[in-house]
DNA sequence: ATATTTGCATAATATTCTTAGGTATATGGG
DNA sequence: CCCATATACCTAAGAATATTATGCAAATAT
């Protein structure tokens, strides 16, 4: 975990479920959004997210849409249908990673 | 994640905690015991746990003893008082980490 | 004018893990 | 006795995911 205080592997998560819900957002959005909604507490480098939305769409869990804002470039994102599947199951994954990392963690009674 | 269910670099947190709840431990024991709180769910791969018993002490996290069981080799780690701020460290970490998931994937209201 | 923000991107490196081996002792079933 | 499995340590190659450090260019704010 860096400064983001996220787990390695988290990112594709927070990144599938935003677009889920706003319908279809672009690279630069995305970083500004989970900033304002986190409170600052996560931070996504594009480092990490532009070479992330890459390969999503190279799985065909994303589609984009390029257009020209003015002069620039924005680069569309939206799930697809598989996209949707994708999140359900990372999200089933989540709640079962915390309930691992809560029966593994918490403190509990001596077994023999 | 693998088959674990489990997020990289959520490893460490579970060994330091469990060295600090059970107190002295070797690397075969960590994996069975890990194997049996979480009833099979989580298995701790020995290509993952060496290097990383080496790391932490070399780090001054953990200390060992080596001891002979019979004729076989038992490398028996120990939480040090620096191993024991990580945990809090870690404790606090995971549990910031999903109060941030819960804040950025729960669906929430539209914000303008 | 100039610095910051917006918006895209890649390359080098680091971390963490899986997979796939290797070595050797101990033990239980046939 | 033989052999499979369990115990117990280990490393090396590669994959996956991220950080850090750049680069380019247009738009906006100071």
């Amino acid at each position: 975990m860096g400064a983001n205080n996220l787990y390695k592997g988290s990112l594709t998560t927070i990144v599938l479920k935003l677009l889920e819900e706003k319908g279809r957002m672009y690279g630069y959005q995305i970083t500004q959004e989970v900033k304002a909604i986190s409170a600052g507490g996560v931070v996504i480098t594009e480092g990490a997210l532009y070479p992330m939305l890459h390969k999503l769409e190279g799985q065909g869990l994303l589609t984009v849409e390029t257009e020209m804002v003015g002069n620039r470039m924005r680069k569309y994102y939206s799930i697809t249908r598989n996209g949707k599947k994708e999140v359900v199951d990372r999200m089933a994954e989540l709640e079962a990673f915390i309930r691992q990392m809560q029966t593994l963690l918490n403190p509990r009674i001596e077994l023999a």
